[in-house]
Order: structure tokens, then C-alpha cells, then sequence
DNA sequence: CTGAAAGCGCTTACAG
DNA sequence: CTGAAAGCGCTTACAG
């Protein structure tokens, strides 16, 4: 292997000279430049990153944490990340919690994250009390996105879940229905992300401006996913009488409720009602009613506003939260009630 | 931040013994280990990951490069991968090629994963001739997943592309269909993936076992995504007579093809029946027929693959290919034709 | 089983 | 604008 002595000889110049000049510093003479640069080129030289980060204190990666990879609005900010970041030179390191609080325990008391990278995303992650120390020990700049847990003196990228709820409500108590369930993540413990609980709370908001008091019986907690949802639905219909309509917290709880209610013998919207959040790829394809968000843009600004500090060392102010604008899409698996 | 020189001095040992101790090296006596371990743990010390590499010629990091991240397949590997890696001590660079031939380029030919990484996963990437040198220059152990195109020396973990289009199209014809229609992906160029060539072959076998000639109106290529089945599926509408049955080479575009179809006034499976290859997730939501394949486990086995090598310092043989088993799963979206 | 010393391959003040 | 030298924080023969 070529390394940067291999370099300065060719070039005719120090190693100091040849690092400034492959690195693009001004502070190294046009001729002096173009040497190096063909030198370097000549022998195929490229600086080691391991001797780098060790010299230089500075990793150019980025940690990328999901509570699940391949769940839609997940696998899209990671997409919509990695380009960012790629194209910005950092390396993107990627860790999924799956759901295991082993793995959560890992990530935040053990050396995963020590010294490996520059700066954090967590995509709704939840922490708790003692966690932030952790996270915060760790002295790096970080962005939530989805807030899982807002972390002080981080910025924010997410939506407005409160109002995406509420108008996932609206829509369905305009239409007419009364009995309404809601399927969610689960928000009663210390773990709890702020995406579940804004969205029951949009929810029962909008329900008490009708004069409905939320009925704990039409209330289920899952993961956001199909089997959730299924789940979910199973449980719905196994305490009584179905309700006329469902709001989901995302797409796939959606997509999973309306398989469980056809294998039911209900047909949707007919007999019953279900609306999601998201606007999952498939969505357009299942007819499913929603509140889109867009998630793509969520990853992409997270990673923007991880770039703002890491570019000015690490010292520079934290990029300003962002709140995107999410928008009701009517499509086929809502209508009005039954008359009967 | 603490060194290795104050665990020694506070243990009272040389860093030498420190590293050993703390790495579990078997030439430390019980005694000496103990007062290490201690000391460490008093004064919260981690190793620098970047002076470790550097001194120890290792990353402990694995590059995955995937195509894209959002569909099912991939982000199912991926997740899988995640897993088992992270488990063995294993950081996960995520690549996503995004069907940028400039991302291509980029991370084959720039410093992109040199010297970043100790192995890597190649998902369903193609290369073209030249780029197997620069593949094997990089000197590291490595899989191919779903083939994209077999690099000599590695192992493969995959399933037979072949059978499984030769399964779909023969419960296509056992059905009746005669007039049936492939979307696939780009299978023209230096670069297409073996996944594409074979599902085609697959598909083109079985129908001539039947003395069918397969027709070049009724072959369209496209994205896997829902998307691309959308797009070749209203290119197929437009050439004229549409098949009776479309057998699309992943979940996704079958569920474009499915939506298309519908927008167009057509049934499924009255008029058309489409049948993919994947069992998304969705796939039991939407009723689509399809050809399952074990994307977690071939994630699973693809990182168990490269573990191999990487303990045995990347010396030992290569890891044995694995070719995984798919199975019908016959559901609501294939019929036999109509009668007229 | 343990230590002194060299070495991994860069970057960064410092001096000029 | 450029170089000599120290330093980043570990691991690895080598010797004992």
C-alpha cells in the first residue's frame, strides 16, 4: 500500500504539504498543488482513514439510528439520509434497536457509539430519563427526526402529529361516524415516543370537540406495523361491537386493519371505515384514505441539519427545528356510516 | 477523555498488558486481568476505535451496498444483516447505489471503501467487467446476495431465479393463460443483474414447455418498484391487447400492475391475473398471489458468511454459497381466464 | 505471563 | 507557502 511518504518523495515535497494539498487547504501553492496531485494520482494513493481520524480527531461518519429498518417511513429517511450524507463525504453507520431494549441498552451504555462517529440521528428513538446523560455524554451533535424523544439543544425534523391526528379525525367525524377506534403505539410507559402520544391526543381532541368522551374499549395499542395492525383489529373486534371507523397511527397498522376486518366478513368502507398516516407507497394501491407525510424530506433535512455543526467543527449553533406541512389524501376505505 | 496509559498506571501494568486483558487475550493471568478490568471500569475507559484500526489493521466494520433501501426485499436483507452483525461486534456502512451509475462509479472507483472496511455484502449490485478488478483490488472477503452479478470467489446467497419464475408462470398456465405477460428489470445491458436474466429465462421456458413462442409485446422491463410495475404495465395496455395474466418479477411491480390495471377498468383476477415473486408484506393485505422467497434469511446467512472469513483473518476459505428454497403462495389475484 | 519500544499512517501546531 | 517534529492512542513482535 502507497501511503503519504510514497507521496512526498514523488511530489518532492513534506507529508505535512502533501495532506494539505490533498485535502484541498489554501494554504499550498497552485505548482506545489497540481505535484501533489499527480504524484498522488501516479501512485494511487488514497490517505488511510483509520491514520486520519486518528491524527485529525474526527471521524466523518454519522450514526443513524431506527427503531426498525424495513417499516416504510423508516427505510425512507434512511434512503433519503444516506444520499445527504454520502454526498456530503460522511459515512453512514446504521443501527436498528428492533424493538429490543437489549439492543437499545447496547447502543446507549456500551462502546457502539464511542469515538465511531461525529454526529447522531435518531429516528424516533426512545429515551429515558437517565438516557440523556448518556446520549449527551457521548458530546456530539444530534438531530431527532419523528421525535422518539426530544433531546435538549437538538433540533427536531418531524410533523406536526397532534394536527396530523386531528385532521385524520376530522375527516372521519365529518363523514358522519361516531364510534370511532383508534389504533396506536404504545404511549403508557416511560419509553413512550411523543408520535404515539400526540397522535391519541389529536384524536381524542378532535372526539371531545364533537362531545365524545374517547372510550378506552376503542382504544389498542401495537407496533406500526401489518401484524400490528392485525392484531389490533383482532382485539378490536374480539370486546364487541365494531366500531363504524378507524384511524390508524400509520399506513401499514391501516393496511393490517383491513385485512383483519375482510377476513371478518366486513367489507370496507362499507361496514367499516379505516384512514391511516403516512401515504405508503402501497397505499395508493390499497385505496387507503391517509394523512401523507413526507418522510423522504424528513431524512433529507435531518441530515442538513447535522451538516450545519459537523462542517463548522462541531462548535457552530444547532440547526433550527423544522415541523412539515402533512395532508389529508382521500382515497377508497373511507365513506359514511351504515344508515341502519 | 482516559487512555490506555491511565487504566495502566492505575492498574499498575504496562498498556501492553492492558490491551490484552481488555481484549480478552488468553496470556493474561487471572489476577492481572481482574485488576485491568477494574480499573477500566472505574475510570469509564473505551478504547479509540480509530487507534485500534490503526494499530491493529482491523475496522471491525462491514460495507453492505444495496441498490435501493425502501423495497421490501432489500431493507428485509438489510435488517437481517444489521442483526447478526452488529451481534458479532460488526459496524454496518450502508451503501445505497439508488440506480445511480455515479453512485456506482463513486463507491467502486474513489476512496469510497478503501480501507474502511474488513469485508463486504454486495446486494443484488451489478458489475461490469472492468469493475470485478476493482472489486477484487479491494482485497477484502466478501457475499453476493441475490445475485447480482457473481463475484469469482465468493459465495452467493440466493435463491433459484429460474425455478421460481418457472413456478409462477406454471401456475399461470396450469390456470389456462396462454397469453401471458413478464415485467421485469433491465436485462440488456453489461450491467443487468443475473435476477433479471433469469426470471426471464424462467418465464420463457415454461412457456415454451407449453409451445408457446414468448411474444416481445408482452416483455416489458421496469424498476422493481410499484412504480415501475405502473409504468410497464400502461406501456403494456398501450401496445394493444392486453395478456390475460402478468407475472411480474417482484411483489412490487405486481402491485403496480394491479393498480394500473384497475385505473384501466380491468379486474383482477376476472379479466387479468397477476402474479409476483417477493410475499411482501402487503402482499397477504392486497390478496397477491406470489412466488414467497426468504429475504431475512438470506441477510441472516450472507452476514454469517462474511463472519467466516473475518475471524479467521480473512485467510480461511471462503464461505459455501447458499441457494435458498421459494415457495407458491396462491392467493386472490390469479384465476383462470375467462371463458369468451 | 509481562514490559519496553517500535510502529500503524496520518495531521497539526510551530517556526520560518 | 512549506517543513521538521511531535503527537494522535492504540497493538504487536521481541525479549525475558
Amino acid at each position: 500500500m502507497t501511503k503519504i511518504d510514497d507521496v512526498a518523495r514523488l511530489a518532492g515535497v513534506s507529508t505535512a504539504t502533501v495532506s494539505r494539498a490533498l485535502r484541498g487547504l489554501p494554504t499550498v501553492s497552485q505548482a506545489t498543488r497540481e505535484r501533489v496531485l499527480e504524484a498522488a494520482a501516479q501512485l494511487g494513493y488514497i490517505a488511510s482513514p483509520s491514520a486520519s481520524r486518528l491524527a485529525g480527531g474526527k471521524t466523518r461518519a454519522v450514526a443513524v439510528v431506527v427503531p426498525r429498518i424495513t417499516p416504510w417511513f423508516f427505510s425512507t429517511v434512511v434512503e433519503a439520509a444516506e444520499e445527504r450524507l454520502h454526498q456530503a463525504g460522511y459515512d453512514l453507520l446504521l443501527f436498528n434497536l428492533g424493538g429490543s431494549e437489549h439492543a437499545r441498552q447496547r447502543l446507549l451504555y456500551t462502546s457502539t457509539l464511542h469515538r465511531r462517529v461525529d454526529a447522531l440521528m435518531l429516528v424516533a428513538t426512545p429515551l429515558a430519563g437517565r438516557d440523556f446523560a448518556a446520549v449527551t455524554r457521548l458530546g456530539l451533535p444530534g438531530v431527532t427526526v419523528s421525535a422518539g424523544t426530544p433531546v435538549p439543544g437538538w433540533p427536531c425534523v418531524r410533523i406536526d402529529d397532534v394536527a396530523a391526528a386531528r385532521a385524520a379525525t376530522e375527516h372521519l367525524l365529518a363523514l358522519g361516524h361516531r364510534r370511532i377506534a383508534h389504533i396506536s403505539g404504545d404511549s403508557s410507559d416511560e419509553l413512550a415516543i411523543s408520535t404515539h402520544i400526540d397522535r391519541r391526543r389529536g384524536f381524542q381532541e378532535r372526539l371531545r370537540a364533537y362531545g365524545i368522551e374517547p372510550d378506552p374499549a376503542l382504544d389498542v395499542e401495537a407496533t406500526f406495523t401489518i401484524a400490528g395492525g392485525r392484531g389490533a383489529t383482532a382485539e378490536l373486534l374480539r370486546r364487541g361491537e365494531p366500531p363504524t371507523a378507524i384511524f390508524a397511527a400509520s399506513d401499514e397498522m391501516a393496511m393490517g386493519a383491513i385485512a383483519t376486518l375482510r377476513e371478518a366478513g366486513l367489507r370496507v368502507p362499507e361496514d367499516v371505515s379505516v384512514i391511516g398516516v403516512d401515504d405508503h407507497d402501497v397505499s395508493g394501491v390499497v385505496g387507503l384514505t391517509t394523512v401523507a407525510q413526507p418522510a423522504a424530506a424528513q431524512g433529507r433535512l435531518a441530515a442538513e441539519a447535522l451538516l450545519g455543526p459537523l462542517r463548522g467543527a462541531g462548535d457552530g449553533p444547532a440547526s433550527p427545528s423544522v415541523v412539515l406541512p402533512t395532508r389529508l389524501v382521500v382515497r377508497d376505505s373511507t365513506a359514511p356510516p351504515r344508515a341502519d
